[in-house]
This record gives C-alpha cells, sequence and structure tokens, in this order.
DNA sequence: GGACGATAGTTGACTAATCAACTATTGTCG
DNA sequence: CGACAATAGTTGATTAGTCAACTATCGTCC
C-alpha cells in the first residue's frame, strides 16, 4: 500500500501514478511550508513574506520593481502590493517610485530587513537540511531533477 | 545553473542542495495546486473544498468526524468547520451530530456532491497525467519513493 | 504631438485562513 | 457519584488572499 495512502487513511487506492505523485508532492510541499513557516513566524513574518525578502537580498542595492517580484515569488501570489505594504510598514523594505519610469515603483530591503533575514539564515539551512538529509547526495540531487523535469512539463501544456 | 534558479532570475545560486530541493517542491507543487485550481474553480469549489468532496467520498455512507476529514486533508487546515459550513451551505455536504458521542459531528458528501465529483473526475485526471505523464513509469515511480522518504524525514525532525 | 494600446501598480469589495478563547460532551479515577 | 482533564467542535477578531475595476504613465505610430 501506497505511504501516502497510509498517512491520508485512504480506502481505496488512487487511480493513477500521476495522480498519487500529485498528491504526494502537495503534502510534501506543506510540510516544507510549514516547517519554513515554524521558523519565520517567531520573527513576525510569514513564508510569503520571507520569499520576498530573500528576493530583495538577493537583488541587492538595485532594488526590484513590484511585478517583478511578484514574477520571482516561489509561489504565485496575485496581492504583491499589500504583501509589500506589510514589510514596509514594518520597516523591513523601502519603496520609491523610480525616477526614469514613473509608473515602475522599486523596492528595497532595509538595514532592519537584512538583519533579520541573517538572523533567519542559520535555522532555516538547517531545516531543509535536516528534513532532506536522510536522501543523501545522489537522491537529492535525483529529485531536484524529476521536479524540474515536471514542471518543464506543466508549462509545456499550459 | 540551477533550472529553477532560472527559473526564479535568481542572480546567486543555492547555498546548499536542499535548499534548492525545497524551493523546487514548492514551487513544483504550487503548479499542480494552481493545475487543479484552474479545472475545479469553474465548478464553484476551491482545490481544498474538492478535497475535502473526495475525502467524504472515500469515506462512502458511513460519512466522517470533522477533525478526521482536517487530519486527511492533503494541506493542514485549521479551519475545517468553516471550510465544510461553505460546502454545507452549497448542499454538496450534510451534516448530523453524532447520536452515540453528542460531541462529534457526522459529515456525509450529498447526491450533489457526488454528480460534482463525477463530473471532475476526468479532467483532474487528465491534468495530473498530461503534466506528469512525460516523467514515465519508472521516474513516477522513482518521484514518488523520493517524495515519501522526504516527509519521513521530516516526521522525524517534527 | 495627440490618440491609443500597453505596462505598472493600486484600490475596493469580497472571500478565505489563522489563532486563541470558548462551549459541550465524554472518559476516568479517587 | 462528582470533580477534572481530555476530546470535538465552534466562534470572534484579526489578518491575509483574490478578483475585477481603476489610475497613472509610457511607447508608438500615424
Amino acid at each position: 500500500m501506497a505511504p501516502i495512502q497510509e498517512e491520508l487513511k485512504q480506502n481505496r487506492p488512487f487511480r493513477t501514478r500521476s495522480e498519487e505523485a500529485a498528491v504526494a508532492l502537495m503534502r510534501t510541499a506543506d510540510l516544507v511550508r510549514r516547517t519554513v513557516g515554524a521558523v519565520v513566524e517567531p520573527v513576525g513574518i510569514t513564508p510569503q513574506q520571507y520569499n520576498v525578502l530573500r528576493i530583495l537580498r538577493g537583488a541587492g542595492e538595485a532594488g526590484l520593481p513590484t511585478l517583478e517580484i511578484a514574477e520571482r515569488m516561489i509561489e504565485q501570489t496575485p496581492g504583491i502590493t499589500r504583501l509589500i505594504d506589510r514589510l514596509e510598514a514594518k520597516g523591513l523594505v523601502r519603496r520609491e517610485r523610480c525616477l526614469t519610469d514613473r509608473r515602475q515603483v522599486f523596492c528595497r530591503i532595509s538595514g532592519e530587513g537584512l538583519s533579520l533575514l541573517e538572523r533567519l539564515d542559520e535555522p532555516i539551512r538547517e531545516a531543509d537540511a535536516a528534513a532532506l538529509r536522510s536522501l543523501g547526495d545522489h537522491d537529492l540531487e535525483r529529485l531536484i531533477e524529476l521536479l524540474d523535469k515536471t514542471r518543464r512539463a506543466y508549462r509545456r501544456i499550459q
């Protein structure tokens, strides 16, 4: 019997392997998301806000326009404006309208935001590592490969 | 350069393989979730509501107590009561207090709920298949295995 | 250079998720 | 039996997510 089937106490088997894979995928990702959540929520941010801060740290001094951030989010987020509103209200992000193209609003991570991220770096790395370590380097590589392949397939049908 | 890194236009590489895997996992699952969403939302339900209906169909005539449903959800859901409220309001689920243990409320899928699910069965199966077909049976098997292994690891650290 | 479509982002109205505090009922143990 | 912890679920308050409609600005093309 499939492990995921036992986990969810399903009394009937999956109709197809791809259905089983889809369920396993979403459930595993939910576990990862909640693990990240448990690390970042004590400092007063959500996993999505954490994601924005990481993106802005990666972007450096130049910052990024609002919708460019939306495109780089791990999980698609229509409400990017208000998400960043909240980060700005907390003083973790600064925004200013671009002078050469006044439609765009550039967002940059603040010093406070940076130091908050730094405090989270270690615990996040540990959480990921602890969870995925048991896979071993080879399996990890293979998992990443299979996930990449899956996304490529999705992109084609959409 | 890692595919996921290009997708998210990251200018710096992942610090660890497990970080890359965690990001790839969440992003791939988000894709699956949105694909399911695109299929079920036209009939007026959310992916989570769809999940509840599937659970209740699996449970059959006997139905299930509210919190038992919560435990079987693919994604953890604290707001199970109101989620089922909405399904009941739509006439897709019926609820009645258990007579032998009056604390419990048993939920059952209605005929209307069943026929709605039946209409969705084919399109959902197709969406899963289309997305994961390119992996081939062997890769699919291997992906499921790796995901199961990952969840087992997570469970240990929590 | 002015009309017009495209781009960038915001806002309002609505729906859903989250957390803690609460009620009702049951099991258990002196 | 009667107190008391445990279980099952609900509710209220707050926060967050979603969708469509809107404003502002820019590019471009007669």
